[in-house]
DNA sequence: TTTGGCACTCGGTAACATCGAGTGCCAACT
DNA sequence: AGTTGGCACTCGATGTTACCGAGTGCCAAA
């Protein structure tokens, strides 16, 4: 690996580049702290750490920039994940006394959270919705053939399908049907096919019975919708200078499905960030994205995380994930 | 008024700066269809067209740019809303056919087909959720000591709230409650203040009861969440060069309110679009809205738009928002 | 092994010339 | 009186050249 003075060039190099974007040159690390060699010295140590690659100079006679290999021996080494300032702690602990009612509400608030604090996207993927059991079914009459089926889960979840019905129908016949469904369907398990439910004998009832599950067959996707909270997608417009990556990344955060992928693929590697081509997307070669799962009794729950460009401030983005994940696991314990 | 040389010119004017984003000269002009003059007379009617403020020169020695005055006599002046090219009408029809089961993921699809048809950014409010009635109201316990309010509508929307109960309770008392309130408060209006419900006499019934209206007052926001569903923003990532600006704009879609009551306000106007200014933000000064209010059982219910570059394709959107408007409105009547 | 010194590289900036699309205006023409 | 060809003029865009200086690699001395 590298031996000290090396690292320490090329963590002082990283954090250079983080904060002013320009390709550092030898003086600048030989002035740094940590550092007290000659300009000379560093230029050598810096062409070793190019050659090994983990630094790159856009052209001879210009400074250097750390490559992705540079960026994650930086990450790898910055030890223990900080503290998040005063001012930003402050800002979470108020967030979290303030919040209350809906998940989903919260989760997307939690996502600008994120975002405020670090100047960047803020991305939280919820819980899963899956085996979780059916607490309670309810058909709710819209229109004389319309009724409203409502499905309640254990995790709190709701699924509403607006069910046609092929003839006009009764309050009471509508009761009789959520009676019916309600009785054979609660306890099973969101997802499961649910069309093992006997008649009842009653002729109209089945009829709505049937038609409402034909529709809950029909919009039972395989996994559950699983969104996710994106916010302040509008700060990665800062964040690469070619119009091109702008649109790209921001056209990945759009494909929900992609991005609970991807946090979900990071998480699983076991990773806490993923540089660039780590992240496993072309599209977010100059990217990084730190992550962290958080866990509600126990379990995986979901995950949140942070995008920004490559070189943004791995320490101040963790310190705010892990944060914010830890208020979030005690919040959603709690209730 | 514009006599018919002039509006003639003027409209090619704006039509070649939509196709070519370039200033464009008296020779372009000259040569296109419906102009059969040359360009020294062009040159004069640009001219006077320019103080009469409908175009702007970038510089002494460039063409002309149209202003939004320009562009406004110009979408004034398209007359009929035009008719969408055959791919486009194939691309609503089948999306419509398609369209099924919930609501919302209904509109979020439709701002993405808004977004997909006219290369810009979609947007789709919902019918707003006032002034309907409760129809159903249950309890639903998920853990010992918290319950899930689920609220059903007459507009088929749902608000659930989850509550944190002083002490433990058993199903039989949550169905208690659930019945207790349910009896008090359906057919009540979204919004009104639901404190005047009468007690039960049975103690533990009460308890619940109380804990939930109380959550339900404190989440009781004047007007409802409103939620808007923005499609393709990475769209505008070319709409402008300035990167300053792409970032403007899209905050300002993150901001969901700013994004309905610019909507509702252009619409209330009795504008089908609002150019730069009209729309009423700054941060919009070189873009363009496109909008188109529905209505479902002849109440307006919400609306929608494309937002893009002043420069873009009017009648293209306009057509687009029109037909999408259209299929929107029987769609959600047939339920 | 470190370091001061030095020749060298090359992107960035400025100064300057050139090109050409486009203009305004005017005199000639319908 | 309106239209048009002609023409001098403007000025952004493009290209050339020169120069500066931050930064490099390398070497010889410490």
């Amino acid at each position: 690996m590298l031996d000290d003075r090396k690292a320490a060039i090329l963590r002082a190099v990283v954090q250079e580049y983080i904060e002013t974007a320009q390709p550092v040159g030898s003086g600048r690390i030989a002035d740094a702290d940590g550092v007290d060699v000659s300009s000379a010295t560093v230029r050598n140590e810096m062409a070793t750490l190019e050659t090994e690659g983990y630094l790159v100079q856009p052209h001879t006679s210009a400074g250097r920039i750390p490559t992705e290999k540079g960026y994650r021996h930086f990450v790898d080494t910055i030890g223990a994940p900080g503290a998040l300032s005063g001012d930003h702690a402050r800002q979470v602990s108020s967030f979290f006394r303030a919040a209350h009612g809906e998940i989903e509400g919260m989760l997307e608030a939690t996502s600008r959270l994120l975002s405020g604090i670090t100047d960047w996207t803020g991305v939280v993927v919820p819980p899963p919705s899956t085996e979780t059991p059916l607490r309670s079914m309810h058909l709710v009459q819209l229109a004389p053939q319309h009724v409203l089926a409502v499905s309640v889960y254990g995790d709190g979840s709701i699924d509403k399908h607006t069910i046609d019905l092929e003839a006009e129908v009764t309050d009471e016949q509508v009761a009789a049907a959520s009676a019916h469904l309600a009785a054979q369907m609660v306890g099973s398990i969101r997802g499961s096919e649910p069309s093992a439910v006997p008649t009842s004998g009653d002729a109209p009832t089945d009829a709505i019975t049937s038609s409402v599950l034909a529709t809950l067959d029909a919009t039972n996707e395989p996994a559950a919708p699983t969104d996710v909270f994106v916010g302040g997608a509008s700060r990665m417009a800062s964040a690469f200078d070619a119009v091109e990556t702008v649109q790209a990344v921001l056209h990945v955060l759009e494909q929900q499905l992609v991005v609970v992928t991807l946090l979900r693929d990071v998480v699983d590697r076991g990773l806490q960030v993923a540089i660039g081509s780590e992240t496993g997307m072309d599209t977010l070669a100059n990217a990084a994205l730190v992550v962290a799962p958080y866990t509600v009794d126990g379990e995986r729950a979901g995950s949140i995380g942070v995008l920004g460009p490559a070189r943004m401030d791995y320490r101040e983005a963790m310190a705010a994930v892990a944060a914010v994940s830890n208020r979030l696991e005690t919040r959603l314990i709690e209730g």
